[in-house]
DNA sequence: TATACCATGTAATAAGTTACATGATTTG
DNA sequence: CAAATCATGTAACTTATTACATGGTATA
């Protein structure tokens, strides 16, 4: 039900196609809400349904048409709404973690693997997000320039500083997953120190 | 299919009853793979028939009896084997963030509470990882104290030290959590300073 | 003997994943 | 005119959530 919400997020910047939306999605809310475009095409068609956005078909080529979406009033109204509801946190299920955990039934070698492997991940992580961060800042960021543009009721430092505050807080986050990772390799070498003194 | 190495790694602890297994994994693995008791039962009957666990009845009461369920060969290598395998990581979808992205649509009132609950809910997490890294260094976390003197074939400061590491983990994550909440309450007087002003 | 705890689930629904499927249009 | 991109999905499956359901045993 969430993704619902993403979307209408991104339809307050402009209307768009299905497809459009899908692309548009994976380089913006879907870095913080992800969803495949499986799941994109069928909630918009309920989306509809329920009256949140409306479909306008518009031509494409010669002989095709495509349908661009836009977010109703209702479509607004739902999304304020939903903005000023509790959040329901999910329960932890932390792959890692997990196997963090229980490091004593691995093998050294695999454990330094898998940390190694967590602190590549997030590192890439933390570039995209960094990269967003820089693109979001400076307005380069195609749909922060047409929000900036199209987007009246708001003021345009407090649209800019919301989304560099939520990217600042993955970074971060990024950069705590990369030092507990560390810290972990570190671990590995002491206790294989005290295994091969003794 | 993560749940049932949850469940094969506290059963790497003791012997226990689908009863036993499900209280005592809310307060421990459970704080790393949350599952609720509905999810265990059907678990626990899939992996009876993949034969890595086996059931034993035992009298309970006069009339009555109850399966104990303990890991197998079998189970025990399964549990390695995945240990080993690489973590396969999910998207990111964070309800909180996905707020914070667009809190422009949001009362300032409501950000607010936003983020102080967020802050609650994560020094509520935190409180709960610090009882238990302090049970866990101390061995009076009766899990790990069990796991302590059955487990024959791992050297007890590793057992103790990957938990301990995989708490601290979480720990600093509460933490980075809280402080990234404090500073959207600090960026919402500035901004509110600054519409004031003009 | 009532209350808490032990024991074991099922059913219905919602959400998310993976793989597959098809055809039109634009562009080099 | 071939390849990339635009356009729009469906089907099957797995996972997780929520709510409900029942009865025995120990203990104060």
């Amino acid at each position: 039900m969430t993704l619902r919400y993403a979307l209408l997020a991104l339809l307050t910047a402009q209307p768009m196609t299905g497809y459009d939306l899908a692309k548009s999605f994976h380089v913006s809310v879907g870095h913080v809400w992800h969803a495949p475009d499986s799941q994109i095409y069928p909630e918009l068609k309920r989306m509809l349904a329920d009256g949140f956005i409306e479909g306008e078909s518009v031509p494409w080529g010669a002989a095709s048409t495509k349908t661009r979406y836009s977010i109703t009033d209702a479509g607004v109204d739902a999304f304020a709404r939903w903005m000023d509801e509790k959040v329901e946190y999910v329960h932890e299920r932390d792959p890692m973690r997990l196997r963090a955990a229980y490091f004593e039934w691995s093998d050294p070698a695999a454990a330094r693997a898998r940390l190694r492997e967590h602190i590549a991940h997030y590192e890439l992580l933390r570039a995209q997000w960094q990269a967003q961060l820089d693109a979001i800042r400076d307005h380069s960021h195609p749909i922060i320039a047409r929000r900036l543009a199209s987007d009246t009721r708001h003021e345009p430092e407090a649209i800019v500083a919301f989304k560099v505050f939520t990217y600042e807080g993955f970074v971060d986050r990024a950069d705590g997953e990369i030092a507990w990772a560390r810290r972990g390799l570190a671990l590995l070498d002491d206790l294989d120190d005290i295994s091969t003194k003794s």
